[in-house]
DNA sequence: ATGGTATGTGTACAATGTAAACAATTGCAC
DNA sequence: GTGCAATTGTTTACATTGTACACATACCAT
């Protein structure tokens, strides 16, 4: 239901009469309808975890064979700096595919309040047990390491990489930006990592 | 309705209500419950652009004072450079300062589809006569005008920037960082302005 | 005067969330 | 094995919402 229609869809009747009871019976498993609505945008964030997971492992296979065919030792740091930015550019790319792929699914997991502090909650993770703040909080700290992240600006970056892509995600599937081609949104996404990157 | 509630809490029956109407009178002003939240939204934008024209002002007015005072002739182009600046920021400010002040109606302003298109619309437009997109545009091309965007990065910079301030707010009025507290969320909306300004 | 347009009313129906009382099933203690 | 308590589901009921259809009224122009 969450899939296509987003949370607005996402309806206890409905629910109960897939699963084949009585309206009531979700009563028994679900406080209100919010507490439904809950759930049902967490496992949402479990799945853009696994779109993201899915992003980074691809661009990482990728950069380590080629750093095991062609290079000497002496830009080990070099190669740090390259695969940290790579990672990051995944993560955002990732997070994008999601909202674009699944907009539905993308507008529940982060439409219901919530706060920073559940953001580690495993009920949030993807299959490799990864939230979706955590895979962007273990780019960022790949950044730091690789000394690409000064320091005193490494504190929160989270939110504000998150808020770039965030952004560009929401105006693209329901505010004004719906309706870009392809192109102009994939050119909007790289366009936004650029920005992200020069500006931490 | 909007104002606390957001978009779910503007009730076709409960308008009416208001209005002193029966429910189905609503239907000879608007087609259907869209058409009333697309118009309570375009509003909203309006509202929106006050608050922004209102931060702009307020910035456009010191640094001009602090011009006439004490300043040569020979920096025009820097000046041009702090004022483009500082406009860019306080239409970021404004924006985020909307968006924590009346979260009812941002959410509402932005939570209808739209296309880019619509974004000139002079329903959208706040008491002076601009929407928020014009608004945005304006400042980056006093960027451009002074030399501290360049021209091939012009082109769309109104997405870029957009999406890092709109994902800031969402993430703070109804996302993970909701709850924080107003001294986070201002260093937040610095950090975040910082990265744009470096970044676009 | 008359006819058309704008606006509002009355009645009606389907869908939703949810409360309260009741029933059936299950698991465990004795 | 028996009985009790928790778990789960059902039945009935109600308030609220969006919306369709037919009907009424007021006003304006010809």
């Amino acid at each position: 239901m969450a899939e296509r229609g987003g949370p607005d869809a996402v309806v206890l009747r409905e629910a109960t009469r897939r699963a084949g009871v009585t309206p009531n019976a979700a009563y028994r498993h679900f406080a209100d309808r919010g507490a439904l609505l809950r759930a049902v945008s967490d496992v949402c964030q479990g799945r853009a975890a696994d779109t993201m997971e899915q992003h980074v492992d691809s661009v990482i296979g990728a950069s380590s064979s080629v750093d095991a065919v062609g290079d000497a030792a002496g830009d080990a740091v070099c190669d740090a700096a390259v695969d940290a930015r790579a990672m990051l550019r995944a993560v955002g790319t990732g997070y994008l595919a999601f909202a674009r792929d699944e907009p539905g699914l993308f507008r529940t997991a982060f439409s219901v309040p919530d706060q920073l502090a559940n953001s580690f909650d495993t009920a949030k993770a993807g299959a490799a047990g990864r939230t979706p703040f955590q895979i962007l909080s273990a780019a960022l700290d790949a950044w730091a390491a690789a000394g690409i992240l000064p320091p005193e600006r490494r504190a929160n970056a989270e939110l504000y990489a998150w808020s770039a892509v965030h952004g560009l995600g929401m105006l693209v599937i329901d505010g004004p930006l719906r309706g870009l081609s392809a192109q102009m949104i994939d050119g909007a996404t790289a366009r936004v990592l650029d920005m992200v990157e020069r500006g931490l």
